[in-house]
DNA sequence: GCCGTTTTCGGCCCGACTGTTTTCAGTCG
């Protein structure tokens, strides 16, 4: 599949165009066509074959020819020409906050600044000041921008933003001028990276609400100041942002800064049609000028005939057309899973004890919990041998006899050799409840070899779920370079479950995977990988990833009720 | 560049804040 190399290619040159000072309409159809062809689930190669590209929304016929082009001649000569007029490290500049198209196109234009090290050398020998909407402030401005990027590259990863989130609302809410509070943006979506915190809080006072805001004491510096909006940067380095307005308005706003701006666009559009304006404020009508309705969101969407939709899933990716008809999914909630079956004990790299890994899931309301401590090849994490799993068996069995309302299940996070058998033979295998399989290592085969590594292991009567399918690491490793619709397809013919794997830098399986597994019939299992006790509360972004591809209780394994979990595991 | 039970041409979401100006353009979300 090459949509995410059309998309991407798409997505610059519309950036391109836009330091060109191309008119902004065409520099958004460019991106509205690379976003819808970034969550196609069918192969974009095929539809240019078979001339179907028209198809996908927001691709014409001037896309279309472009990237029929791009699949006979491997190039667009479009994008060459633009890439030829336009350096690679003048796009970079746009990262930079404070800098949009015009400042860059002017930048380049006039003083040839062409990356960022050029730009940092002008600011500080004052060569901007001069230039037509610039001045000395907008120098400093800049310099700032490039030091913050340099500092923290860009997005912070979804539990970060949690643990800042929560912490700075608990603050707040000890605030008695202070109505409603709530998170907005892409935390509030639950994406697996998020740019910047925004706050929504509905108050009669917004200014004294601003001056508390900003007295937090993690507050380096404040960024803006207005009586509706203010952002500050944290000592961590993240960017908050808080917007304050009246009751009335609470729900408009909520849903104006919850996003995506994909998905606004699209409902402020039907709010058009129907005779309505919708802004932060409030749904008006668009004749009299009349206040509609704003104070929840859930008016909103009901004023537009839509069925009231999840944060997580407000990406335009087909959900508000299943609002409309009525065909959303139930979303699995936050609540509804009942143990985890990816957790490490002391036995391998883990440092909590299996008893204390069962207290603690007890704790959190589990019924059930599995231990998959590595597996014998795995020396780096103290994998387990054929006789440490004997005794490790001794112990679980010890521990359910003695910790009442929870069960302990065996298991293994098994490696996946070179060869695509597993670590373990069928002996120890049947002896252990489940099995879960991973790579953690010869990750840099071919793509087919890989792919046929994987799909073997699943085919081992033994194996339950595919742990951590991609082996991504946010951030650090880009996902392994294999034919996932051939692993979701093995998924469903050998029954095995594939897992969403919470831990923050990995969650792993992403969204988009897992609607497009979800698609071909797959079944999936959440699981922390926890290391320690305190791990174990990553399953909420398991459960946020889940919800953002759509999934529903019955999708994932560990939702079951813990006389379905014995069915399933106790061989 | 796309799109059409408002349009095949003329729309395309909307407002706050800042810094630069002297009424507004650019950026951001």
């Amino acid at each position: 599949m090459k949509n995410k190399l059309v998309a991407d290619l798409l997505y610059q040159i519309a950036d391109l165009l836009d330091i060109k000072g191309e008119i902004f309409f065409k520099t958004r159809a460019y991106r509205i066509a690379a976003q819808n062809i970034e969550v196609l689930t069918e192969d974009i190669e095929v539809l240019a074959k078979e001339n179907r590209l028209k198809n996908i929304n927001g691709v014409g016929e001037a896309l279309s020819l472009k990237i029929k082009e791009l699949f006979e001649t491997g190039k667009i000569q479009y994008y060459e020409k633009l890439k030829k007029e336009i350096p690679k490290g003048a796009l970079e500049l746009l990262d930079i906050s404070g800098l949009g198209p015009k400042k860059v196109s002017i930048l380049f234009n006039t003083l040839n600044i062409s990356n960022i090290e050029y730009l940092k050398k002008a600011c500080i020998e004052g060569k901007l000041r001069n230039l037509d909407g610039f001045g000395e402030i907008t120098e400093r401005n800049i310099l700032r921008g490039i030091s913050l990027k340099e500092k923290t590259s860009g997005r912070i990863l979804l539990n970060i933003a949690y643990e800042t989130g929560e912490k700075y609302i608990n603050y707040l809410n000890k605030y008695d001028k202070i109505d409603k509070i709530s998170v907005a943006g892409s935390f509030r979506r639950m994406k697996e990276t998020i740019g910047d915190l925004d706050l929504i809080v509905s108050s009669n006072s917004p200014h004294k609400v601003m001056e508390y805001f900003i007295k937090y004491p993690k507050v380096k510096r404040i960024l803006l100041m207005g009586n509706t909006k203010t952002s500050v940067l944290l000592e961590n380095n993240i960017q908050v942002d808080l917007r304050v307005i009246e009751d009335k308005s609470f729900g408009a706003a909520l849903q104006y800064f919850t996003g995506s701006k994909e998905h606004n666009v699209k409902i402020r559009g039907i709010a058009n049609k129907k005779g309505y304006k919708l802004n932060e404020y409030g749904l008006y009508n668009k004749e009299n000028g009349n206040f509609v309705v704003g104070k929840t969101e859930n008016e909103i969407y009901q004023k537009l005939k839509l069925r009231f939709i999840e944060p997580e899933i407000r990406e335009n990716r087909g959900e508000i057309e299943a609002a409309f008809s009525n065909i959303l999914p139930k979303l699995v909630k936050y609540d509804d899973i009942k143990g985890d079956f990816h957790m490490h004990s002391t036995w391998s790299d883990g440092n909590n004890t299996i008893e204390e890994l069962a207290l603690f899931s007890k704790k959190l309301g589990y019924k059930y919990i599995g231990i998959a401590d590595h597996s014998e090849s795995l020396k780096i994490a103290n994998g387990l041998n054929s006789e440490k799993i004997k005794k490790k068996i001794n112990e679980i069995e010890k521990i359910n006899s003695k910790i009442s309302d929870i069960e302990v299940f065996c298991g293994t996070e098994c490696e996946i050799k070179k060869n695509g058998r597993l670590d373990y033979d069928k002996n120890i295998l049947k002896k252990i409840d489940f099995v879960g399989i991973a790579i953690h290592s010869s990750f840099k085969t071919n793509k087919k070899d890989l792919t046929d590594r994987i799909i073997s292991a699943m085919q081992n009567e033994y194996v339950d779920y595919l742990a951590h399918p991609t082996c991504r690491i946010i951030g650090r490793r880009e996902p392994l370079d294999i034919d996932i619709k051939k692993i979701f397809e093995a998924a469903v013919e050998t029954n095995t479950y594939l897992e969403i794997n919470a831990f923050p830098d990995r969650l792993d399986l992403n969204d988009l995977n897992i609607r497009h597994a979800k698609d071909i019939g797959v079944k999936f299992i959440i699981g922390t990988d926890s290391h320690n006790i305190n791990h174990l509360n990553f399953m909420r972004y398991g459960i946020a990833t889940a919800r953002r591809g759509w999934l529903e209780k019955k999708d994932i394994i560990n939702t079951y009720s813990k006389e379905k979990i014995d069915i399933i595991f106790r061989r």
